[in-house]
RNA sequence: AGCCCCGUAGUGUAGGUGGUCAAUCAUUCGGGAUUCUGGAUCUCGUAACGGUGGUUCGAAUCCACCCGGGGCUACCA
C-alpha cells in the first residue's frame, strides 16, 4: 500500500537537511522527547514520540528520554513509570539516555547566579497577582516593579536565601529583566524560579525553589547538546525567550522548531480533560479502552505498529487540522489484516439444528488461520448437529440485496457445509431456532457441481463453543469536536453508548489459548483483543474495530430510501 | 486591540532556488472485477491551490493588501 513511506518529507526534515548542508551542528542529529510526568501518554504524544525517535533513526542520530520534571506539585512516580512503558512498548529504544531535568537543579541553578550577576535577572517581592497585574495586557505595555533595579549583590543575596529556604511559598520570585513593554507578554520579566515548599519525585525536599519552564527546557536541551528541539505550535511565542536564555548565558544553542499537535475527531487530546475522565468515572480509567491513552489503545487492541503508521502517515505541518479517526481505524485494520489469526466467534447466538447430521457425530473442520499469511498455518474446528450462528446472519423476511441465511435458502457455513434452511422455529414471534440441512457432499465448503451461494457465515459448535464476555466500543464522544461546542461542557457530549457488553457470546474453542493482550480476529466481526481482566473462567474479549461494513452501509441507504 | 503563526480536494498531506502542475500520495465517497470473511485485493471515477491586485513571457510557488483560522495576558508545561 502507501507508496514510499520511507521517504518521509516534511517541513521539520527541510530544516535539518539544510542544517546538515550548511554543517550547523557538525553534522549531529539529537532530538529529545521530553513529557512532563502529570498524567498518561496519549496518542498526540505518540506523534511526537514517533516523529522524535523517528527523525534520529533517520539521520542516524540519537534520541533521548527526558522527564521534564520541574513541577513537583503535579507530578508523580506512577507517571514516570507509565511513560517508560508506553515509549518502550511503542518501539523506541533511548538506550542509555533516560535523563531527568531535576538531575539538572545545580546545573540550572548555578546559571541563574550567572544571569543575575550579569543584571539580567532580578528578586522581585511582589506576589502573583501583582506581577500578574503589572504584566499590562496584549495591548498596553506593563509596568516595572519597584524591585527590578536592586543591586546585584543583594539579588544574589536573596536568591541563595530562597534556595536555603527563608522564605514562604510565593513571597519571592527570580525574574529575568528584560523588557516590560515587549509585544510578546513572554519577554515581560518572565519568573524563572519560584518558592515551592513541596517534596519532589525525584530529589526529594533537596529543593524548595523551583525553575519554570521557559527557563529550564532551553537548558536541558542545551545540557544534552540537543540540536532540534521540537515541540507543539503553542511554544512559538515562547521561542525568542528560548532564545534569549541561551544567548544571554552564552551556552550551546539548539534550533528550536514548532508543529501543529494532533487533533482527532470524537475525542479529546489534552491530559487535563483526560484526567478529568478518570477522576470524574466517566471512563474506567487511563487505560480504559475507549480512551485515546496509549495504555488505553494497547488494552483495546491496537498494535504498536499500527500507531507508528499512522503518526508517519498523517504528516507534520503547522497548521491546526483534526484528523478523521477513521483514518486511525483504516490504520489499525490495514496492520491486523496482514498479522491477525483468525477465529470464529459468535456474538448474538441463534441455534441451528441441522436435521441430517447424526446426533452423535463431530468433524474436525480445517480452516485457515489467515489467508494473507500463508505461514500463520491451519487449525481444526469442531462441527456437530447443534450449532450457533450470528442471530444478524437470519431474517424471515429478506430484503433486497441481503445475501444471509432465510428459509428455504442455501449459505456456506465457513470451512463446513452448504447449508439449507428448512424450518424456522419461534417463541412469541421471536426467530429461537433454525432447521437446515446440509448438502454432505459440500463438505469443507465447496461444491463439487461448482454451484455458487451467495455467501458465508460463520458459527461454532454448540457442544464444544467457550463462553464469553465481548465488550464492543463505539466513538467516545458524540460530536467530532467536543471542545469547540460554545456552551457546552464537553463531558455532556459524551456518547451514552460507547460500550456495549455481551455476556453470551460463543466462541471456537481454539481462543482459549491466546494470552492476555493477544489479538486476533473474529471472522466477519472485526478484530479483538483479550482483556486483561480475563481469568481462568472468564473470557473477556474487546472488539478493537470492526471489519469494513459494506452491508451496514447498504442497510443504511435501504432505510434511509423508505 | 498589540505581537506571533497558518490558509492545496470532505479529511490528512506532497509540491528545494517561479515554467516539465490541466497539482502528489493516502483516506473518504461512487462504480466495476475478483473472492469460501458483504473482509482483503485489483481497477476506474468524483473532488483542491482563501480573495484581489502586482512582478514576470510564465506564479500554488515572489510582493502587497484583504479575508479567514489559531496562539499569547499561569509563581503550568
Amino acid at each position: 500500500m502507501g507508496s514510499k513511506e520511507h521517504e518521509v518529507h516534511d517541513f521539520i526534515r527541510d530544516i535539518i537537511n539544510k542544517d546538515l548542508k550548511t554543517n550547523k551542528y557538525g553534522g549531529r542529529v539529537h532530538t529529545r522527547f521530553p513529557p512532563e510526568p502529570n498524567g498518561y501518554l496519549h496518542i498526540g504524544h505518540a506523534k511526537s514520540i514517533c516523529l522524535n525517535f523517528g527523525i534520529a533513526e533517520d539521520y542516524k542520530g540519537e534520541c533521548n528520554l527526558r522527564f521534564d520534571d520541574t513541577n513537583p506539585s503535579k507530578e508523580e512516580k506512577e507517571y514516570v513509570r507509565s511513560i517508560i512503558e508506553d515509549v518502550r512498548w511503542l518501539g523506541f529504544d533511548w538506550e542509555d539516555r533516560l535523563f531527568f531535568a531535576s538531575d539538572y537543579f545545580d546545573q540550572m541553578y548555578e546559571y541563574a547566579v550567572q544571569l543575575t550577576k550579569k543584571g539580567k535577572a532580578y528578586v522581585d517581592d511582589l506576589n502573583a497577582e501583582e506581577i500578574s497585574r503589572m504584566r499590562g495586557t496584549l495591548t498596553t505595555p506593563g509596568e516595572e516593579s519597584p524591585f527590578r533595579d536592586r543591586p546585584i549583590e543583594e539579588n544574589l543575596d536573596l536568591l541563595n536565601r530562597m534556595k536555603a529556604g527563608e522564605f514562604a511559598d510565593g513571597e519571592k520570585v527570580l525574574r529575568a529583566r528584560i523588557d516590560m513593554t515587549h509585544p510578546n507578554m513572554n519577554m515581560r520579566d518572565p519568573v524563572i524560579y519560584r518558592i515551592l515548599h513541596a517534596s519532589h519525585h525525584n530529589t526529594g525536599d533537596k529543593w524548595c525553589i523551583y525553575p519554570m519552564y521557559d527557563w529550564a527546557h532551553g537548558l536541558e536541551d542545551s545540557i544534552e547538546n540537543i540540536t532540534h528541539s521540537i515541540c507543539t505550535l503553542e511554544f512559538e511565542n515562547h521561542r525568542p525567550l528560548y532564545d534569549w536564555f541561551l544567548d544571554e548565558l552564552g551556552v550551546y544553542h539548539p534550533q528550536q522548531i514548532e508543529f501543529a499537535r494532533l487533533n482527532l475527531t470524537y475525542t479529546v487530546m489534552s491530559k487535563r480533560k483526560l484526567l478529568e475522565l478518570v477522576e470524574g468515572g466517566h471512563v474506567k480509567g487511563w487505560d480504559d479502552p475507549r480512551m485515546p491513552t496509549i495504555s488505553g489503545m494497547r488494552r483495546r487492541g491496537y498494535s504498536p505498529s499500527a500507531i507508528r503508521t499512522f503518526c508517519t502517515r498523517i504528516g507534520v505541518a503547522k497548521v491546526n487540522s483534526i484528523v478523521d479517526f477513521e483514518f486511525l481505524e483504516h490504520c489499525i485494520r490495514d496492520d491486523l489484516n496482514k498479522t491477525a489469526t483468525r477465529f470464529m466467534g459468535v456474538l448474538r447466538p441463534l441455534k441451528v439444528v441441522i436435521e441430517n447430521y447424526p446426533e452423535d457425530q463431530v468433524e474436525e473442520m480445517e480452516a485457515i488461520n489467515n489467508p494473507e499469511d500463508p505461514n500463520a498455518g491451519k487449525r481444526k474446528v469442531p462441527f456437530s448437529k447443534v450449532l450457533y450462528i450470528e442471530q444478524d446472519d437470519f431474517m424471515e423476511e429478506p430484503p433486497k440485496k441481503f445475501y444471509r441465511l432465510a428459509p428455504d435458502r442455501e449459505v456456506r457455513f465457513r470451512y463446513a457445509y452448504f447449508v439449507t434452511c428448512t424450518e424456522v422455529i419461534k417463541e412469541n414471534e421471536e426467530v429461537v431456532e433454525l432447521r437446515c440441512t446440509v448438502d454432505p457432499a459440500t463438505r469443507g465448503g465447496a461444491a463439487p457441481d461448482n454451484r455458487k451461494v451467495k455467501s458465508t457465515l460463520h458459527w461454532v459448535s454448540a457442544a464444544h463453543a467457550m463462553d464469553a464476555e465481548v465488550h464492543l466500543y463505539d466513538k467516545l464522544f458524540t460530536v467530532q469536536d467536543p471542545l469547540g461546542q460554545k456552551d457546552t461542557d464537553f463531558k455532556e457530549l459524551l456518547n451514552p453508548d460507547s460500550i456495549e457488553v455481551l455476556t453470551s457470546c460463543k466462541v471456537e474453542p481454539a481462543v482459549k489459548n491466546l494470552k492476555h493482550f493477544d489479538r486476533f480476529q473474529f471472522e466477519r466481526l472485526g478484530y479483538f483483543c483479550v482483556d486483561p481482566d480475563t481469568t481462568e473462567d472468564n473470557l473477556v474479549l474487546n472488539r478493537t474495530v470492526g471489519l469494513r461494513d459494506t452491508w451496514a452501509k447498504i442497510q443504511k441507504q435501504q432505510q434511509m430510501n423508505k
